[in-house]
Parts: structure tokens; C-alpha cells; sequence
DNA sequence: TAAAAACTAACGACCGTTAGTTAGTTCTTG
DNA sequence: CAAGAACTAACTAACGGTCGTTAGTTTTTA
């Protein structure tokens, strides 16, 4: 039992590592602070990971995984281009309740990954960038989105639903169904009326 | 004229500093780097400023006070709030041509302001938002805009120019005007056709 | 020639990480 | 099935490096 015992333990350490990262950023978490709140000593968490790089690049590539796996997901499907869209507006906030620690880490702290899994991290987001910009494009070639550039859509788009990774801690008085409905409204119909 | 030469001497350390945080975070930025950048040693930074914190904190309120100052002017005028929000919008991209590296940090490496200075400018972005969110709400009780909840549009509009900021280095192969006149549109009309 | 602004040197604090050790647990084997 | 070997995961201590900053001195400038 001592595999599982570990394996939890390790999970703790990256769990805490992800919050404090979020909260103080990467470079300024110390491996000592992490330590402090698994209730450990610093040195303790070499015997379950190699360095603070490891706890970055895991956490960074967890959540560019997820967010790969369900673009591929929503790409089989066999709906319109406006549909796999909104369906991606709702990965994206839907994913943020699940884990708002990894998301806010892999946004905002991918920049300090060490040189080979930051390559491998950027090629991860442009693929998925450009698989999300080919249905932005397929959905204006038959005439269903207004003609924009699909990067600037793109973009927008992703920015556009970043904000709820900041606002998921605070005390919430949007319920997470109106908050979904009501920016795929947004960025589908728009703020006129 | 050493008042002149010093004070733009310490723009340019500044401005050094805008240009690292951005790239590297606040924290993992030395005062070292700064300092060679400039073309001068670490320690001669002192001549000039008080500090690191110092350095974060002007650059945070310098971008502050200018998004401040562009809406009270816009507040003045006495358009509609849909025209309001426009301007906004386009202030919000235009900003970031004038000042990408501040703009960044502002955005970005606030939380690393001292405790004193994190206050006031946690107060200042309140009253920006809430500011912005009245003439939302404006637009709404006029009718004009649809009836979300405010405080989603707000955060929406605000977090979808974000990612001029990110985008603004780059090769640009989106004239600015474009890039402007899609994103009013796309927040304003939507992007379904 | 006095003030401004640069320099060199170093301090004390703290960082990520390693070495060496120890207590407890699991596995192996006579 | 008992006993010792091996392993796991914690600990203390400390190393080498870097950080922001200060002190003291020299150079530049108006």
C-alpha cells in the first residue's frame, strides 16, 4: 500500500503547488511554502518529484491535455460548426469548476516552463488554436458567422471566457447555468439587442 | 540640466522594467537584468529609484490613471450608452499600442504590488468596472442592450481585448483598424450571422 | 567645485536542491 | 512463520548560488 499512500501524497504536492502558483505566481512559490502546506519539509518532496520544474510542466500539460482531448471530442460530433462552437464556449467555463488552480496556472504560468516542455507546450496550444480556428472558418463558408477574420474571432473568443478563472474563487452570485447561457449569448448574438 | 538627463534616464530604467516584467514576471526579473539593459550597474538604479516595489507600482499607475482619465472623458459625453461602450472597447485596444509593456503588467503582475499600493489599486480597478458597468446598465434600462446580467458583460467586454495585448508583438498581420472594427463587432453583433 | 550619478564590493537573506540519516513498512527467504 | 534485507518517505543540515539592497568611493557634468 505504501505505492498508494505515495501516490496520493504526490498528488497533494501538485494539487498545493497549482494553488500557491495561482495565487503567488511560479516565481515567487517557494518549494518550502508548498511544503509547509502539505505539512512536510521542503526536502521531503524530492523523494515524489524530480524539481519545481516537474510540478509546472505536470500541471501545465494536465490541463492542455483536457482541453485537447474534449476539442477532439467535440470535433467528431457531427453538428453544425455554430454548435461545436458554443459547445467549446461551455468547455471552457465548465472547465474552469473543475479545476481553476491548473487552469489559471497553465494561462498564466506556461511562460517559466524550462525550454524543452515549453516547446512542446506552445505547439500544443497552436494546434489547438488552429483546429478551433478551422471550424470559426468552416462555420463562415457556410454563411452561418458573419465574415471576420477567424483569428480575430479566435481570439476573442478564448480571451473572451478567461475572466471566469478570476471570478470562480469570489463569492459567486452568478449561478454557474446563467453565467454559460448568458456568454454564449453574448458572444453569439452580441451585446445589442 | 542633470534634473533632465536624470529624469530620462529614470524613464528608461522604467521602461526597461515594463519591457522585462512583461516578458519574464515580476518576480523572476532582477534587478541585475534591469540594470544591464539600461547599460548601467544594479546598484546605480538606486540613484533613482527607491526600489523594485517601486518600479511595479508606477508602472501599474501610470496605466490606471490613463484608463481612468479615458472614462471620465468618455462618461462626459453625452452619447448613447451603446456609443459609450464602443468607445470604450476601442479605447481598451487602442491603449495597447501606446503601451503594450505596461498594459501588460498592469494586467498581469499587480498582485505583486506591496501591500499599501495592492489597495489603492484594487480601488481604482473597482471603480473602473463599476463605472463601466453602470453604462451597461444603462444601455439595458434603455433597452438598447440585451438583458444579461451586468457584471458578465462587463467582465466579458473587458477580458475579450486581453488578448491584444498578447497578440500586439507579434508579426501583426491584422492592420489595426481590422483588428478593431472586428472585435467592436464581434462583441457588439455577435458572431452568429 | 559641488552635486549627480556612476562604480566596486559586499552583506544578509533566501532560494532550489543534495547529502546523509532514521523510522516505519513491505518483501524475501530459511 | 519469523527474521532480516530492502524499500519508502520522512527528517535535519547544509551547500552553492542569487537576490535586493547598502556603503563607500570615484567619475561625470553643469
Amino acid at each position: 500500500m505504501a505505492k498508494k499512500t505515495s501516490s496520493t501524497r504526490r498528488e497533494d504536492i501538485v494539487e498545493t503547488a497549482a494553488k500557491l502558483f495561482k495565487q503567488k505566481g511560479y516565481a515567487a512559490t517557494t518549494m518550502r511554502e508548498i511544503a509547509e502546506q502539505v505539512g512536510i519539509e521542503a526536502a521531503s518532496i524530492y523523494n515524489h518529484i524530480k524539481g519545481k520544474d516537474e510540478l509546472l510542466a505536470e500541471i501545465c500539460f494536465r490541463v492542455s491535455n483536457a482541453y485537447i482531448a474534449q476539442l477532439t471530442a467535440i470535433e467528431m460530433d457531427d453538428s453544425s460548426p455554430i454548435e461545436k462552437i458554443k459547445a467549446l464556449i461551455r468547455l471552457h467555463i465548465r472547465i474552469v469548476f473543475e479545476d481553476v488552480d491548473g487552469i489559471s496556472v497553465a494561462n498564466n504560468e506556461w511562460k517559466h516552463l524550462p525550454e524543452s516542455a515549453l516547446t512542446s507546450f506552445k505547439a500544443a496550444r497552436r494546434d489547438y488554436e488552429s483546429r478551433f480556428a478551422k471550424i470559426i472558418e468552416q462555420g463562415i463558408e457556410q454563411g452561418d458567422i458573419q465574415k471576420v477574420n477567424a483569428s480575430v474571432a479566435l481570439f476573442t473568443i478564448l480571451s473572451a471566457v478567461r475572466w471566469v478563472e478570476l471570478w470562480y474563487k469570489s463569492d459567486r452570485q452568478i449561478a454557474p447555468q446563467v453565467l454559460e447561457d448568458d456568454i454564449v449569448s453574448l458572444l453569439l448574438n452580441g451585446l445589442q439587442k
